[in-house]
RNA sequence: GGCGACGUGGCCAAGUGGUAAGGCAGGAGUCUGCAAAACUCUCAUCAUGGGUUCGAUUCCCAUCGUCGCCUCCA
Protein backbone atom coordinates (compact mmCIF):
# COMPACT_ATOMS: atom_id res chain seq x y z
CA UNK A 1 0.00 0.00 0.00
CA UNK A 2 1.20 3.47 -0.58
CA UNK A 3 0.09 6.55 0.15
CA UNK A 4 -2.76 8.70 -1.83
CA UNK A 5 -3.13 12.43 -1.58
CA UNK A 6 -5.92 14.41 -3.55
CA UNK A 7 -4.05 16.95 -5.75
CA UNK A 8 -6.24 20.21 -6.25
CA UNK A 9 -4.00 20.63 -9.24
CA UNK A 10 -5.40 17.44 -11.08
CA UNK A 11 -8.29 17.71 -9.09
CA UNK A 12 -7.21 13.63 -8.31
CA UNK A 13 -6.10 11.10 -5.93
CA UNK A 14 -2.65 10.71 -6.70
CA UNK A 15 -0.22 8.66 -5.42
CA UNK A 16 2.52 10.81 -3.60
CA UNK A 17 6.13 10.15 -4.46
CA UNK A 18 8.35 13.47 -2.88
CA UNK A 19 10.91 14.92 -4.90
CA UNK A 20 14.11 13.61 -2.89
CA UNK A 21 13.23 9.98 -1.69
CA UNK A 22 11.59 9.84 2.24
CA UNK A 23 11.77 13.65 2.49
CA UNK A 24 8.78 15.88 2.28
CA UNK A 25 9.36 19.84 1.84
CA UNK A 26 5.49 20.86 3.35
CA UNK A 27 4.56 24.42 3.35
CA UNK A 28 1.28 25.42 5.09
CA UNK A 29 -0.27 29.14 4.51
CA UNK A 30 -0.41 30.00 8.16
CA UNK A 31 -2.83 33.02 9.45
CA UNK A 32 -2.64 37.41 9.25
CA UNK A 33 -2.05 38.09 12.72
CA UNK A 34 -4.71 40.56 13.91
CA UNK A 35 -7.18 38.67 15.76
CA UNK A 36 -7.54 36.01 18.02
CA UNK A 37 -7.56 32.39 16.42
CA UNK A 38 -11.02 30.84 15.78
CA UNK A 39 -12.17 27.17 15.23
CA UNK A 40 -11.33 27.64 11.84
CA UNK A 41 -7.68 28.30 12.00
CA UNK A 42 -7.98 24.89 14.30
CA UNK A 43 -9.19 22.90 12.01
CA UNK A 44 -7.10 23.64 9.22
CA UNK A 45 -3.86 23.79 11.60
CA UNK A 46 -5.35 20.32 12.74
CA UNK A 47 -5.29 18.89 9.15
CA UNK A 48 -2.20 19.81 8.38
CA UNK A 49 -1.24 18.34 11.72
CA UNK A 50 -2.19 15.05 11.54
CA UNK A 51 -1.29 14.60 7.23
CA UNK A 52 2.57 15.31 8.98
CA UNK A 53 2.05 12.96 11.77
CA UNK A 54 0.93 10.32 9.37
CA UNK A 55 3.70 11.32 7.06
CA UNK A 56 6.10 11.11 9.70
CA UNK A 57 4.69 8.06 10.84
CA UNK A 58 5.23 6.42 6.97
CA UNK A 59 8.90 7.34 7.72
CA UNK A 60 9.32 10.35 6.15
CA UNK A 61 11.41 13.29 7.48
CA UNK A 62 9.52 16.16 7.21
CA UNK A 63 10.36 19.62 6.52
CA UNK A 64 6.98 21.65 7.66
CA UNK A 65 6.89 25.11 7.56
CA UNK A 66 3.98 27.92 8.23
CA UNK A 67 4.47 31.27 7.96
CA UNK A 68 2.50 34.27 9.47
CA UNK A 69 1.60 37.33 7.85
CA UNK A 70 2.76 40.18 9.72
CA UNK A 71 2.19 42.76 7.33
CA UNK A 72 -1.28 43.99 5.76
CA UNK A 73 -4.06 46.14 5.69
CA UNK A 74 -5.89 44.86 8.24
CA UNK A 75 -2.85 44.52 10.79
CA UNK A 76 -1.89 48.02 10.01
CA UNK A 77 -6.19 49.10 10.34
CA UNK A 78 -6.35 47.12 13.51
CA UNK A 79 -3.26 48.58 14.90
CA UNK A 80 -4.46 52.26 14.43
CA UNK A 81 -7.72 51.14 15.49
CA UNK A 82 -6.76 50.32 18.78
CA UNK A 83 -3.71 52.68 18.86
CA UNK A 84 -0.89 50.07 18.81
CA UNK A 85 2.20 49.25 16.23
CA UNK A 86 1.41 47.10 13.80
CA UNK A 87 4.61 44.77 14.62
CA UNK A 88 3.78 44.55 17.87
CA UNK A 89 0.01 43.81 17.36
CA UNK A 90 1.31 41.13 15.11
CA UNK A 91 4.21 39.57 17.48
CA UNK A 92 1.13 39.61 20.20
CA UNK A 93 -0.87 37.45 17.63
CA UNK A 94 1.68 35.18 16.79
CA UNK A 95 2.21 34.59 20.69
CA UNK A 96 -1.21 33.84 20.97
CA UNK A 97 -1.44 31.68 17.92
CA UNK A 98 1.74 29.42 18.90
CA UNK A 99 0.20 28.98 22.10
CA UNK A 100 -3.65 27.65 20.64
CA UNK A 101 -1.39 25.25 18.24
CA UNK A 102 0.67 24.07 21.36
CA UNK A 103 -2.61 23.50 23.45
CA UNK A 104 -4.50 21.51 20.57
CA UNK A 105 -1.22 19.09 20.83
CA UNK A 106 -0.20 20.53 17.31
CA UNK A 107 3.56 20.04 16.46
CA UNK A 108 5.00 22.91 16.53
CA UNK A 109 6.63 23.93 13.26
CA UNK A 110 10.41 23.41 11.57
CA UNK A 111 9.80 27.33 11.03
CA UNK A 112 8.09 30.15 11.29
CA UNK A 113 8.87 32.46 8.61
CA UNK A 114 7.31 35.93 9.09
CA UNK A 115 7.26 38.45 5.92
CA UNK A 116 8.76 41.22 7.60
CA UNK A 117 11.82 39.08 8.37
CA UNK A 118 12.29 37.67 4.93
CA UNK A 119 12.19 41.45 3.22
CA UNK A 120 15.48 41.20 1.10
CA UNK A 121 14.20 38.18 -0.86
CA UNK A 122 10.70 39.09 -1.08
CA UNK A 123 12.58 42.27 -2.61
CA UNK A 124 14.78 40.21 -5.08
CA UNK A 125 12.35 37.97 -5.68
CA UNK A 126 10.24 41.02 -7.44
CA UNK A 127 12.85 42.21 -9.01
CA UNK A 128 13.13 38.74 -10.77
CA UNK A 129 10.02 38.88 -11.97
CA UNK A 130 10.05 42.50 -13.83
CA UNK A 131 13.72 41.65 -15.05
CA UNK A 132 11.97 38.51 -16.57
CA UNK A 133 8.69 40.51 -17.96
CA UNK A 134 6.10 39.08 -15.39
CA UNK A 135 5.72 41.96 -13.70
CA UNK A 136 5.74 46.11 -13.88
CA UNK A 137 6.08 49.43 -11.60
CA UNK A 138 3.40 51.38 -11.63
CA UNK A 139 3.75 54.70 -9.56
CA UNK A 140 5.55 52.99 -6.86
CA UNK A 141 3.31 49.96 -7.02
CA UNK A 142 4.89 46.72 -8.84
CA UNK A 143 1.94 44.46 -9.77
CA UNK A 144 2.32 41.23 -11.58
CA UNK A 145 1.33 40.56 -15.07
CA UNK A 146 -1.06 38.04 -15.19
CA UNK A 147 -1.17 37.61 -19.03
CA UNK A 148 2.55 36.96 -18.92
CA UNK A 149 2.44 33.11 -18.48
CA UNK A 150 -0.32 31.45 -20.59
CA UNK A 151 -1.32 28.86 -17.64
CA UNK A 152 -2.99 31.47 -15.09
CA UNK A 153 -5.60 29.61 -13.80
CA UNK A 154 -4.47 26.18 -13.70
CA UNK A 155 -4.77 25.70 -10.06
CA UNK A 156 -8.80 27.20 -9.59
CA UNK A 157 -9.46 25.95 -13.40
CA UNK A 158 -10.73 29.93 -14.05
CA UNK A 159 -10.21 31.75 -17.41
CA UNK A 160 -8.75 35.26 -17.17
CA UNK A 161 -11.63 35.64 -19.99
CA UNK A 162 -14.73 34.50 -18.24
CA UNK A 163 -13.15 36.35 -14.96
CA UNK A 164 -12.56 39.04 -16.81
CA UNK A 165 -16.73 39.08 -17.76
CA UNK A 166 -17.90 38.89 -13.79
CA UNK A 167 -15.30 41.53 -12.36
CA UNK A 168 -17.24 43.85 -10.80
CA UNK A 169 -14.29 45.37 -8.53
CA UNK A 170 -13.03 48.95 -9.76
CA UNK A 171 -10.69 48.73 -12.02
CA UNK A 172 -7.04 50.09 -11.02
CA UNK A 173 -6.16 52.66 -13.68
CA UNK A 174 -2.74 51.67 -13.00
CA UNK A 175 -3.19 48.29 -14.10
CA UNK A 176 -2.43 46.65 -17.41
CA UNK A 177 -5.01 43.69 -16.88
CA UNK A 178 -7.81 44.12 -14.31
CA UNK A 179 -6.77 40.53 -12.43
CA UNK A 180 -3.38 42.18 -11.96
CA UNK A 181 -2.08 42.05 -8.57
CA UNK A 182 0.10 43.85 -6.47
CA UNK A 183 3.39 42.64 -5.64
CA UNK A 184 4.57 45.62 -4.02
CA UNK A 185 2.17 48.51 -2.58
CA UNK A 186 3.54 51.92 -2.40
CA UNK A 187 3.33 53.48 1.44
CA UNK A 188 0.96 55.91 2.13
CA UNK A 189 1.81 58.09 4.70
CA UNK A 190 2.23 56.34 8.46
CA UNK A 191 1.96 52.76 7.30
CA UNK A 192 4.94 50.48 7.90
CA UNK A 193 7.80 50.93 5.12
CA UNK A 194 10.39 49.74 3.53
CA UNK A 195 12.75 50.98 1.21
CA UNK A 196 12.61 49.11 -2.26
CA UNK A 197 13.99 49.90 -5.75
CA UNK A 198 10.19 51.18 -6.23
CA UNK A 199 10.70 53.53 -3.25
CA UNK A 200 8.92 52.94 0.10
CA UNK A 201 6.76 50.23 0.55
CA UNK A 202 5.76 46.96 1.41
CA UNK A 203 5.01 43.46 -0.38
CA UNK A 204 1.61 42.35 -1.89
CA UNK A 205 -0.14 39.23 0.19
CA UNK A 206 0.89 36.74 -2.44
CA UNK A 207 4.65 37.11 -2.89
CA UNK A 208 5.87 36.75 0.80
CA UNK A 209 4.90 32.94 0.37
CA UNK A 210 6.68 32.43 -2.35
CA UNK A 211 9.88 34.25 -1.38
CA UNK A 212 9.31 32.54 1.97
CA UNK A 213 8.72 28.63 0.18
CA UNK A 214 12.00 29.66 -1.69
CA UNK A 215 13.96 30.61 0.77
CA UNK A 216 13.17 27.92 3.38
CA UNK A 217 12.31 25.36 1.87
CA UNK A 218 13.92 25.75 -1.96
CA UNK A 219 12.77 26.07 -5.66
CA UNK A 220 10.31 23.05 -5.76
CA UNK A 221 8.17 21.62 -2.46
CA UNK A 222 6.46 18.62 -1.92
CA UNK A 223 3.00 19.79 -0.45
CA UNK A 224 1.64 22.77 -0.03
CA UNK A 225 -1.19 23.33 1.74
CA UNK A 226 -3.90 26.14 3.16
CA UNK A 227 -7.57 26.29 3.53
CA UNK A 228 -9.63 26.09 0.03
CA UNK A 229 -10.45 29.85 0.41
CA UNK A 230 -6.94 30.37 -0.35
CA UNK A 231 -7.52 28.72 -3.82
CA UNK A 232 -8.29 31.84 -5.40
CA UNK A 233 -6.88 34.14 -5.85
CA UNK A 234 -3.68 33.10 -2.92
CA UNK A 235 -2.45 29.86 -4.05
CA UNK A 236 -3.06 30.35 -7.94
CA UNK A 237 -1.03 33.24 -7.35
CA UNK A 238 1.83 31.74 -5.45
CA UNK A 239 2.07 29.32 -8.77
CA UNK A 240 1.99 32.01 -11.26
CA UNK A 241 4.87 34.15 -9.32
CA UNK A 242 7.32 31.54 -8.24
CA UNK A 243 7.07 29.36 -11.85
CA UNK A 244 7.27 32.34 -13.65
CA UNK A 245 10.89 33.07 -11.65
CA UNK A 246 12.30 29.46 -11.37
CA UNK A 247 10.69 28.25 -14.45
CA UNK A 248 9.90 25.05 -12.49
CA UNK A 249 6.72 23.23 -11.22
CA UNK A 250 6.09 24.88 -7.90
CA UNK A 251 5.02 22.45 -5.61
CA UNK A 252 3.89 18.63 -6.62
CA UNK A 253 0.33 18.75 -4.35
CA UNK A 254 -1.99 21.08 -3.77
CA UNK A 255 -3.57 20.01 -0.47
CA UNK A 256 -6.73 22.12 0.73
CA UNK A 257 -8.74 21.81 3.41
CA UNK A 258 -12.83 22.53 3.84
CA UNK A 259 -14.49 25.46 5.70
CA UNK A 260 -15.67 25.79 9.46
CA UNK A 261 -19.03 26.70 9.16
CA UNK A 262 -21.52 27.71 11.99
CA UNK A 263 -25.00 27.80 11.34
CA UNK A 264 -24.59 26.84 7.98
CA UNK A 265 -22.60 29.65 7.51
CA UNK A 266 -18.79 30.25 6.60
CA UNK A 267 -16.96 31.30 10.07
CA UNK A 268 -14.61 34.33 9.67
CA UNK A 269 -13.11 36.60 11.13
CA UNK A 270 -14.57 39.36 8.59
CA UNK A 271 -18.26 37.70 9.05
CA UNK A 272 -18.02 38.10 12.99
CA UNK A 273 -19.52 34.32 13.03
CA UNK A 274 -16.57 33.03 15.14
CA UNK A 275 -15.94 30.85 18.18
CA UNK A 276 -12.33 31.32 19.19
CA UNK A 277 -9.86 28.24 20.08
CA UNK A 278 -9.79 29.70 23.53
CA UNK A 279 -13.39 29.75 24.09
CA UNK A 280 -13.79 26.09 22.84
CA UNK A 281 -11.02 25.26 25.41
CA UNK A 282 -12.24 26.39 28.58
CA UNK A 283 -15.08 23.74 27.81
CA UNK A 284 -13.63 20.68 25.91
CA UNK A 285 -10.51 19.13 26.01
CA UNK A 286 -8.26 19.54 22.87
CA UNK A 287 -9.01 15.99 21.90
CA UNK A 288 -12.65 16.63 21.42
CA UNK A 289 -10.92 19.51 19.09
CA UNK A 290 -9.21 16.81 16.88
CA UNK A 291 -11.92 14.30 17.20
CA UNK A 292 -14.37 16.21 15.63
CA UNK A 293 -12.02 16.70 13.15
CA UNK A 294 -10.79 13.71 12.37
CA UNK A 295 -14.64 12.54 12.15
CA UNK A 296 -14.93 13.75 9.08
CA UNK A 297 -12.73 14.73 5.87
CA UNK A 298 -10.72 17.24 5.65
CA UNK A 299 -11.70 18.17 1.92
CA UNK A 300 -15.60 18.62 3.32
CA UNK A 301 -16.60 21.13 5.23
CA UNK A 302 -17.39 21.05 9.31
CA UNK A 303 -20.70 22.55 10.88
CA UNK A 304 -20.43 23.77 14.55
CA UNK A 305 -23.26 22.37 16.06
CA UNK A 306 -23.22 21.91 20.31
CA UNK A 307 -25.02 18.96 19.32
CA UNK A 308 -22.14 17.48 17.52
CA UNK A 309 -19.57 18.43 19.96
CA UNK A 310 -21.62 16.89 22.67
CA UNK A 311 -21.83 13.44 20.35
CA UNK A 312 -17.71 14.13 19.87
CA UNK A 313 -17.43 14.17 23.39
CA UNK A 314 -18.96 10.93 23.79
CA UNK A 315 -17.02 8.96 21.08
CA UNK A 316 -13.89 10.80 23.26
CA UNK A 317 -15.21 8.98 26.68
CA UNK A 318 -15.53 5.59 24.87
CA UNK A 319 -12.03 6.20 22.86
CA UNK A 320 -10.93 6.67 26.83
CA UNK A 321 -12.07 3.39 27.95
CA UNK A 322 -10.00 1.58 25.86
CA UNK A 323 -7.36 2.74 28.33
CA UNK A 324 -8.51 1.27 31.31
CA UNK A 325 -6.73 -1.18 33.71
CA UNK A 326 -8.07 -4.93 33.51
CA UNK A 327 -11.04 -5.81 35.67
CA UNK A 328 -9.96 -6.32 39.82
CA UNK A 329 -10.50 -9.98 39.75
CA UNK A 330 -9.60 -10.73 36.04
CA UNK A 331 -8.28 -14.70 35.41
CA UNK A 332 -6.83 -14.59 32.62
CA UNK A 333 -7.42 -15.19 28.90
CA UNK A 334 -7.62 -18.68 27.58
CA UNK A 335 -5.05 -18.76 24.99
CA UNK A 336 -6.56 -18.65 21.62
CA UNK A 337 -8.85 -15.60 22.93
CA UNK A 338 -5.53 -13.85 23.67
CA UNK A 339 -4.14 -14.74 20.31
CA UNK A 340 -7.59 -13.56 18.93
CA UNK A 341 -7.01 -10.29 20.79
CA UNK A 342 -3.28 -10.09 19.41
CA UNK A 343 -4.29 -10.69 16.30
CA UNK A 344 -7.29 -8.51 15.99
CA UNK A 345 -4.92 -5.63 16.89
CA UNK A 346 -2.69 -5.98 14.43
CA UNK A 347 -5.56 -5.98 11.77
CA UNK A 348 -6.70 -2.82 13.16
CA UNK A 349 -3.04 -1.41 12.68
CA UNK A 350 -2.97 -2.51 8.78
CA UNK A 351 -6.75 -1.39 8.57
CA UNK A 352 -5.76 2.13 9.89
CA UNK A 353 -2.67 2.67 7.71
CA UNK A 354 -4.92 1.32 4.58
CA UNK A 355 -7.47 4.22 5.70
CA UNK A 356 -4.74 6.95 6.06
CA UNK A 357 -3.04 6.28 2.73
CA UNK A 358 -6.43 6.29 1.31
CA UNK A 359 -5.95 10.53 1.22
CA UNK A 360 -5.66 11.19 4.79
CA UNK A 361 -9.17 9.49 5.62
CA UNK A 362 -9.24 9.59 9.23
CA UNK A 363 -13.17 8.92 9.29
CA UNK A 364 -12.15 5.62 8.47
CA UNK A 365 -9.25 5.26 10.68
CA UNK A 366 -11.07 6.35 13.68
CA UNK A 367 -13.78 3.47 12.73
CA UNK A 368 -10.95 1.23 12.87
CA UNK A 369 -9.51 2.68 16.39
CA UNK A 370 -13.04 2.33 17.37
CA UNK A 371 -13.11 -1.58 16.01
CA UNK A 372 -9.80 -2.06 18.97
CA UNK A 373 -11.74 -0.18 21.72
CA UNK A 374 -14.39 -2.96 21.76
CA UNK A 375 -11.72 -6.03 21.18
CA UNK A 376 -9.87 -4.24 24.00
CA UNK A 377 -13.06 -3.92 25.95
CA UNK A 378 -14.37 -7.52 24.88
CA UNK A 379 -10.90 -8.91 26.47
CA UNK A 380 -11.08 -7.06 29.42
CA UNK A 381 -14.93 -7.84 29.97
CA UNK A 382 -14.06 -11.96 29.47
CA UNK A 383 -10.86 -11.60 32.44
CA UNK A 384 -7.80 -10.29 30.34
CA UNK A 385 -5.17 -9.43 32.68
CA UNK A 386 -3.23 -6.27 32.68
CA UNK A 387 -0.20 -8.51 30.86
CA UNK A 388 -2.44 -9.47 28.39
CA UNK A 389 -4.05 -6.24 27.52
CA UNK A 390 -0.89 -4.54 26.77
CA UNK A 391 -0.11 -5.22 23.65
CA UNK A 392 -3.44 -4.20 22.23
CA UNK A 393 -3.03 -1.34 23.77
CA UNK A 394 0.17 -0.70 22.81
CA UNK A 395 -1.32 -0.54 19.33
CA UNK A 396 -4.07 1.48 20.57
CA UNK A 397 -2.19 4.19 21.65
CA UNK A 398 0.24 4.33 18.84
CA UNK A 399 -2.45 4.97 16.26
CA UNK A 400 -4.42 7.49 18.36
CA UNK A 401 -0.79 9.53 18.78
CA UNK A 402 -0.35 9.18 14.70
CA UNK A 403 -3.97 10.89 14.91
CA UNK A 404 -2.14 13.65 17.60
CA UNK A 405 -4.74 12.59 20.35
CA UNK A 406 -3.33 12.31 23.82
CA UNK A 407 -6.13 10.78 25.62
CA UNK A 408 -4.60 12.23 29.13
CA UNK A 409 -7.43 12.77 31.12
CA UNK A 410 -7.56 15.50 32.73
CA UNK A 411 -6.68 15.52 36.39
CA UNK A 412 -7.89 18.79 38.87
CA UNK A 413 -5.43 21.03 39.63
CA UNK A 414 -4.68 19.51 43.34
CA UNK A 415 -5.44 15.87 41.89
CA UNK A 416 -2.16 14.58 44.73
CA UNK A 417 -3.72 16.25 47.47
CA UNK A 418 -7.43 15.40 46.74
CA UNK A 419 -6.63 11.86 46.16
CA UNK A 420 -5.77 10.15 49.53
CA UNK A 421 -9.15 12.06 50.62
CA UNK A 422 -11.21 10.50 48.01
CA UNK A 423 -9.55 6.95 48.74
CA UNK A 424 -10.34 7.43 52.15
CA UNK A 425 -14.08 8.23 51.18
CA UNK A 426 -14.40 5.19 49.17
CA UNK A 427 -12.91 3.29 51.92
CA UNK A 428 -15.30 4.35 54.21
CA UNK A 429 -18.19 3.85 51.63
CA UNK A 430 -16.89 0.25 51.47
CA UNK A 431 -17.86 -0.25 54.71
CA UNK A 432 -21.10 1.45 54.24
CA UNK A 433 -22.04 -0.84 51.35
CA UNK A 434 -21.00 -3.89 53.30
CA UNK A 435 -23.53 -2.90 55.97
CA UNK A 436 -25.91 -2.57 52.87
CA UNK A 437 -26.21 0.96 54.08
CA UNK A 438 -27.44 2.03 50.74
CA UNK A 439 -28.49 5.21 51.21
CA UNK A 440 -25.55 6.41 52.86
CA UNK A 441 -23.10 5.31 50.25
CA UNK A 442 -25.32 6.00 47.45
CA UNK A 443 -25.11 9.72 48.64
CA UNK A 444 -21.61 9.61 49.24
CA UNK A 445 -21.26 8.94 45.49
CA UNK A 446 -23.79 11.34 44.23
CA UNK A 447 -22.00 14.17 46.27
CA UNK A 448 -18.41 12.97 44.54
CA UNK A 449 -19.80 13.08 41.89
CA UNK A 450 -21.01 16.75 41.67
CA UNK A 451 -17.33 17.48 42.32
CA UNK A 452 -16.50 15.57 39.52
CA UNK A 453 -15.24 12.43 40.70
CA UNK A 454 -16.90 8.81 39.39
CA UNK A 455 -17.36 5.77 41.21
CA UNK A 456 -17.51 2.84 39.67
CA UNK A 457 -18.73 -0.15 41.85
CA UNK A 458 -17.67 -3.87 40.26
CA UNK A 459 -17.91 -6.63 42.77
CA UNK A 460 -14.38 -6.78 43.31
CA UNK A 461 -14.65 -3.11 44.43
CA UNK A 462 -14.52 0.42 43.75
CA UNK A 463 -12.39 2.40 41.13
CA UNK A 464 -12.86 6.16 41.01
CA UNK A 465 -11.96 8.69 38.21
CA UNK A 466 -12.02 12.19 38.36
CA UNK A 467 -14.36 13.22 35.33
C1' G B 1 -23.58 34.90 -14.06
C1' G B 2 -18.70 31.75 -14.00
C1' C B 3 -15.86 27.78 -11.40
C1' G B 4 -16.02 23.91 -7.74
C1' A B 5 -17.81 20.66 -3.76
C1' C B 6 -21.66 18.10 -1.63
C1' G B 7 -26.78 15.72 -0.58
C1' U B 8 -26.07 8.06 3.06
C1' G B 9 -30.57 5.93 9.32
C1' G B 10 -33.03 10.82 14.74
C1' C B 11 -27.74 13.35 14.66
C1' C B 12 -22.38 13.05 12.84
C1' A B 13 -20.01 10.21 9.10
C1' A B 14 -16.96 6.23 5.91
C1' G B 15 -17.55 3.30 1.66
C1' U B 16 -18.40 -0.08 -2.68
C1' G B 17 -20.98 -1.93 -9.72
C1' G B 18 -23.57 -7.21 -6.72
C1' U B 19 -28.23 -5.10 -1.71
C1' A B 20 -24.30 -0.12 3.31
C1' A B 21 -18.00 0.83 8.26
C1' G B 22 -17.73 3.48 12.74
C1' G B 23 -19.45 7.10 16.59
C1' C B 24 -23.66 9.59 19.27
C1' A B 25 -28.71 9.00 20.60
C1' G B 26 -32.85 5.18 21.04
C1' G B 27 -34.89 0.06 22.17
C1' A B 28 -34.14 -5.04 24.44
C1' G B 29 -30.82 -7.96 27.44
C1' U B 30 -26.19 -9.62 30.64
C1' C B 31 -23.79 -7.78 35.02
C1' U B 32 -25.16 -4.92 39.57
C1' G B 33 -28.30 -3.67 46.04
C1' C B 34 -28.96 0.47 42.72
C1' A B 35 -26.22 3.37 39.37
C1' A B 36 -22.24 3.78 36.07
C1' A B 37 -18.99 1.41 32.81
C1' A B 38 -18.34 -2.65 29.74
C1' C B 39 -20.40 -6.58 26.87
C1' U B 40 -24.57 -8.92 23.62
C1' C B 41 -28.66 -8.07 20.31
C1' U B 42 -31.49 -4.35 17.67
C1' C B 43 -32.43 0.30 14.44
C1' A B 44 -31.10 2.80 6.73
C1' U B 45 -31.72 0.67 0.77
C1' C B 46 -27.94 5.71 0.21
C1' A B 47 -32.13 13.81 -2.33
C1' U B 48 -35.69 13.18 -6.75
C1' G B 49 -36.53 11.66 -11.95
C1' G B 50 -34.52 9.28 -16.08
C1' G B 51 -30.50 6.34 -18.62
C1' U B 52 -26.35 2.52 -19.10
C1' U B 53 -25.90 -2.59 -16.98
C1' C B 54 -27.63 -9.29 -15.72
C1' G B 55 -27.41 -5.97 -11.50
C1' A B 56 -26.28 1.03 -9.13
C1' U B 57 -26.26 3.83 -3.37
C1' U B 58 -21.75 3.53 -6.25
C1' C B 59 -21.25 5.28 -13.78
C1' C B 60 -23.98 9.09 -17.13
C1' C B 61 -27.84 13.05 -17.77
C1' A B 62 -31.50 16.23 -15.69
C1' U B 63 -34.04 18.45 -11.55
C1' C B 64 -34.28 20.21 -6.60
C1' G B 65 -31.45 21.57 -2.33
C1' U B 66 -27.04 23.01 0.63
C1' C B 67 -22.20 25.09 0.78
C1' G B 68 -17.48 27.34 -0.89
C1' C B 69 -14.65 30.54 -4.28
C1' C B 70 -14.95 34.54 -7.92
C1' U B 71 -13.18 40.75 -2.74
C1' C B 72 -9.61 40.22 2.88
C1' C B 73 -10.16 35.15 4.70
C1' A B 74 -7.52 28.68 7.35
Amino acid sequence: MSLKIYNTLSRSKEEFEPIEADKVRFYVCGPTVYAEAHLGHAMSALVFDIVRRYLMYSGYDVNFVMNFTDVDDKIIAKANEIGADPYELAEHYINEYKRNLAELNILPATKNPRATEDMPQIISMIEALIEKGHAYEAHGDVYYRVESKDDYGKLSGRKLASMNAGARIEVDERKEHPMDFALWKAAKPGEPAWDSPWGQGRPGWHIECSAMNMTHLGEQIDIHGGGNDLIFPHHENEIAQTEAVTGKEFARVWMHNGMMSLKSEKMSKSLGNMITVDEFLADYPADVMRLWVLGGSYRGPLVYSEEVIEQTEQAYKRLLSAKKSALPGAVGLQADALATLQNEAEKAKADFKESMDDDFNTAGALANLFELVKVINLARADGATDVQLAQAQGVFMELAGVLGLTLEEKKAQSASDADAFIDLLVALRRDLRAEKNWALSDKVRDSLKELGVILEDSKDGTSWSWE
